[in-house]
DNA sequence: TAGTTTTCCTAAAGGTATGAGGCAAATGTA
DNA sequence: TACATTTGCCTCATACCTTTAGGAAAACTA
């Protein structure tokens, strides 16, 4: 019998792409398996259980995030690299919304501390050098930054917005305008 | 044989109770069935299926949700209803992680529009009187404090923020003055 | 009290997850 | 090239969750 050529790295990428086709909550080992022609339990020697699969397309969207961030943020300052972030982020979720969501799961302290969670973080603190926030004032904007990106993206990929007048376009370029007056004018304590 | 008292209200309510105490993920009419001695097949009587229960909860929490954002911003304006409905949201999230998840569920369009979604967008509309915000102006900032809302809880509860050097409750007061601040000086198109 | 409806049951089939143990293909060794 | 070892995939077995079909007993109704 031919050999499949399964690899951890195969099944997550599958993984992966199987999580934008049919949404993360589909993806299961029984769906992996028929793609690759294989056993269920076949796959057990690259990957240690179901929940195993999901972490690695987590880490694995982190990483493809974090790469395209890192690039969209060099060479750029203020405003425009704030646009460029948030929109990684929003082009992102709605090109591989499976893996968008896999990167939503929580993943245990040490699992995610040997991701790429850290490097957004400071992806987004690198945008605030352009703006003129001090400690804390600085961890409180990332955190804003981050719950407008996440929950504009979540709510509008859900279809929060979908009985939408002003079409989402035109309130995520007014929401990136409103960002940005908002670091430059960031209220005192 | 005695029987159990089943209902469509009291499984979904015992559902949501079992939500938030397990997860929401970890909902099952199995664990529903054995929480009522009860076999499992039994339970088809009162829910369509599975999916059924799921979006049986999701309408709950978004009543409950609904009903306490109501109180909250009643006899008040400004900065004070702001405040208020958003300490509704964070509230309720940590009270009931289990049934704020259900929230999340993406419903179809006439299920959404028969619940309390609708609610939702008018109460944070009806926030938004106490600044000088006209349309399309309005949407975009209902957009804006919804995803802030909904951004910031989830982050925070997955624990996005854990690292936490600056505690999360200072953040959450400085992130609403921040967003006070920018509805008073909304940015012009 | 007899009939009807409602509520719960048993039985059965199908999908997913996971573990134990086995054969065969690929790779290393003489 | 022959043999040994490792590794990749398989079969078998178990267990849980979901869903459908049909039957019996309780509760309501007339």
């Amino acid at each position: 019998m031919a050999r499949a050529g399964l690899t951890r790295d195969r099944l997550i990428r599958a993984g992966a792409e199987l999580a934008d086709r049919v949404g993360f909550d589909q993806v299961t080992l029984s769906a992996l398996a028929r793609q690759f022609e294989v056993q269920v339990a076949s796959l057990y020697a690259h990957l240690k259980n179901s929940q195993d699969l999901k972490t690695g397309i987590a880490l694995l969207a982190l990483e493809e995030l974090a790469d395209r961030a890192a690039d969209a943020v060099a060479g750029r300052a203020g405003k425009d690299a704030l646009t460029a972030l948030a929109n990684v982020y929003r082009d992102y979720a709605h090109e591989h919304p499976g893996r968008y969501a896999a990167a939503q799961v929580r993943l245990d302290p040490e699992t995610a501390a040997a991701g790429a969670g850290v490097r957004h973080a400071r992806m987004t603190r690198a945008i605030l050098r352009g703006y003129d926030l001090t400690e804390p004032d600085q961890t409180h904007a990332v955190r804003l930054l981050g719950s407008v990106f996440h929950g504009y993206v979540t709510l509008e990929m859900g279809g929060g917005f979908s009985h939408s007048a002003p079409d989402t376009q035109e309130t995520w370029s007014r929401t990136l305008d409103a960002l940005d007056a908002l670091l430059r004018n960031w209220p005192p304590a």
